[in-house]
DNA sequence: CACTTTTCCTTGACACTGTCAAGCGGCCTT
DNA sequence: AAGGCCGCTTGACAGTGTCAAGGAAAAGTG
């Protein structure tokens, strides 16, 4: 109501839905985690604060989306850095694994969002059940020719993940000394180094 | 007001900030990291919503308190664990890795409550440092065999903290298969058979 | 013992959160 | 062009953390 030009419906360009989750983005990296919120997202997308309600299932739905925004901005990441690196099993296991943390480290609030402990809880939907599935995919990728003959490919899987979701989670959370980390990522990767080729 | 022999102070045997931190602790465990709140918490340490700030800096000073409490217990388990082991170096770090799970399976709100990101932000009390620096030494001595001659002793402790860490958040997250796990704690504590022993 | 001081808690208010019910306005359909 | 639906707004509610002010009881002081 600042001019009678204005148009009425210029809050986002196409679609609400979209808007508010780039708003819920761009909160989460400029305020961190306590900085999202559904009503600070909907005055960002230039609408009221019931607006979110008839797009998402509240704010636990808002999140959901949000995170699995996420899990494919991460699948992107660990892919790319994957296809940069010399098609070698291990040069390719330690790029992805570089990604993984790299995405830590620059998207440190989304991050801590989409491995929140609700979606084990309440369900999580579709959408982000099928992203985190193709994130897990580039892991699986990567892990498998490290999978010994009649071996449940899982164990090298969870292996994996555990050493850097652990790793980059730790150094999140500051645990690992005040600024920089204690031992770096490639430190702790050493410990792949007793996984074995197969065949 | 319930009867007039009700007597005042009844809250808390003694002292209130440990009430307090008692409450927290089973609002924690019972309704999970979302049922704990200030007010709540005073409520069921039976005294009035604004009680609590003159004990703790706020809800912050009080999650801080209540994650130090966390960690004396964190510890008490792997000590636990690691004096019921056999005394031999390999043992003994499969013993806390397992007492490190069993902690965050018992615990789950706490153990996430423990490990959120809000400690880095804000500066953590000088009780909440010394008690994470207690369960931290409970890992640094049992990783201490296998730091090799001329090692940097953070990198073991970062590999192995890292490992046992990741996979126990996985798990409480649910991202590792629906209920059960895929790969078990001691199929990815394979993974530190890498590790060599020193000398 | 009387009086002050200090300590600890209560009461009440405030801004902010998520959620719901009701209503309005423009767009599409027919 | 009239009817109807979809998307958004407005307003209210309970619940949250935090602050200011006050009060009651214990402790200190002559």
């Amino acid at each position: 109501m600042t001019t009678s030009l204005e148009k009425p419906r210029a809050n986002t360009q196409g679609d609400l839905r979209e808007g508010l989750i780039n708003a819920g983005l761009t909160l989460l990296a400029r305020d961190g985690t306590s900085g999202l919120t559904l009503r600070k997202c909907a005055a960002l997308a230039g609408v009221s604060h019931a607006a979110p309600a008839h797009h998402f299932d509240g704010l636990p739905g808002l999140l959901d989306a949000i995170a699995a925004r996420g899990f494919e901005m991460f699948a992107d990441v660990m892919e790319a850095k994957a296809a940069a690196a010399p098609q070698e099993p291990r040069a390719r296991l330690e790029a992805i694994c570089l990604g993984y943390f790299d995405f830590a480290r620059d998207n440190p609030a989304l991050y801590d969002l989409m491995f929140r402990q609700i979606w084990s809880l309440a369900g999580a939907s579709e959408e982000l059940g099928r992203s985190g599935a193709r994130a897990y995919t580039v892991l699986a990728d990567t892990c498998a020719p490290f999978v010994l003959r009649g071996q449940e490919p899982g164990v090298v899987e969870t292996q994996v993940w555990s050493l850097i979701h652990g790793y980059a989670t730790l150094v999140l959370v500051g645990k690992l000394g005040r600024n920089r980390a204690i031992a770096s990522v490639t430190d702790v990767l050493g410990l792949l180094g007793g996984l074995a080729l197969a065949d």
